[in-house]
DNA sequence: CTTTCATTTCGTTAATTGACGAACTATAGC
DNA sequence: GCTATAGTTCGTCAATTAACGAAATGAAAG
C-alpha cells in the first residue's frame, strides 16, 4: 500500500468524499474566495472550515494565498490542475443539477455583496444579514 | 442536503474513498471477476470484500450477477457507466504509475489460471497456493 | 505597544467506517 | 434428504473522522 501514486489518488478521493468539501469546491467554481465567505455561505464554525480546506489544499484540490489578515481559496491553476481537472470537470457536470449547490450558489452572491476588504466589521454584519 | 443529484455523487465518491475499493475496480479493468478471486487478490475476510462490492454497487461503479454458486462482478456497461466513465478513466490514469496496483494484476493473473468453474475444491487451492 | 480581527491549531466528543468471525442463505453434488 | 461450498448479513471492536469551542498566531488599526 505504500505505493507511489496510490497515495495521492487516495488523498484526492477521500477529500472528495465529503459533502461540505463538494460545496467548498463548487463554491470556488465562481473565482477566488475569502475564507470568511466560505463560512457564511456554508454556516459551520470557522474552525471547521479551515480544516476543511487544508484536507482539500493537502489534496491538491485547492490553492491558497495570503493577503493581510484574509486567506483566499481558489480551484488549483498550474500543475496540479492537469492531476484534478478530469474531476472537477466531473463534479461540474454531475452536480449541475443539484439544488443544494445552487442554493449556495444564490448565498455566496449575497455574501459576494459585502467584501471584507471594503467593509467596516458592523457595516459587513448587517449586510450578511439581509 | 436532501438533493436529487448530491447524494448519488457522494456514494460514488465516498465508494472511492477507499484504497481496497480502488484496488477493485482496478483488479476489474481486466474483465469480469468472481468474488473468490478478488478476495485471494486483496486477502481480506470473505464478509468485508462482499460489503465492499456492495458499497461499490451501490454507487454504480460495479455491476452484478449470479451464476450457480458464484457472483461475478464487472465494471458498469450501460446506463451507470455514462455517470462514472469520467471517474473510472481518471483512476485509470492517475493508478497507472501504481506499484501495488501493478502487483494486484500479477497476482490476479495467478488467480485467474485456477477458475472456479473448472477445478475442484482442492486442485484450485493447490493452484492458488503456487 | 496594545487591541482587534481573521484564520489556524489543538483537544474533546459523537458518529462513521473498516475489519473480523459467527450465523445465515442458496446452490451443487453425493 | 444430507453435506460442502460461495457469498451475504449481522454484531462487535478498533480506528478514523467531522464537528465544536478554547487557545494560539499573525497582521492591521488605534
Amino acid at each position: 500500500m505504500n505505493s507511489e501514486a496510490m497515495r495521492p489518488t487516495l488523498r484526492v478521493t477521500k477529500a472528495l468524499s465529503d459533502i461540505q468539501r463538494l460545496r467548498i469546491l463548487m463554491m470556488l467554481r465562481r473565482g477566488e474566495l475569502c475564507v470568511c465567505q466560505i463560512i457564511a455561505v456554508l454556516g459551520l464554525a470557522p474552525s471547521t472550515v479551515s480544516k476543511h480546506l487544508s484536507i482539500l489544499s493537502g489534496a491538491g484540490l485547492v490553492d491558497s494565498r495570503k493577503d493581510g489578515r484574509w486567506a483566499y481559496y481558489r480551484l488549483p491553476q498550474g500543475a496540479e490542475l492537469k492531476i484534478v481537472k478530469p474531476v472537477l470537470k466531473w463534479l461540474d457536470g454531475v452536480l449541475a443539477s443539484d439544488d443544494s449547490i445552487a442554493k449556495d450558489a444564490k448565498k455566496l452572491e449575497a455574501a459576494l455583496a459585502c467584501p471584507p476588504e471594503n467593509l467596516s466589521e458592523s457595516q459587513r454584519k448587517r449586510c450578511l444579514a439581509v
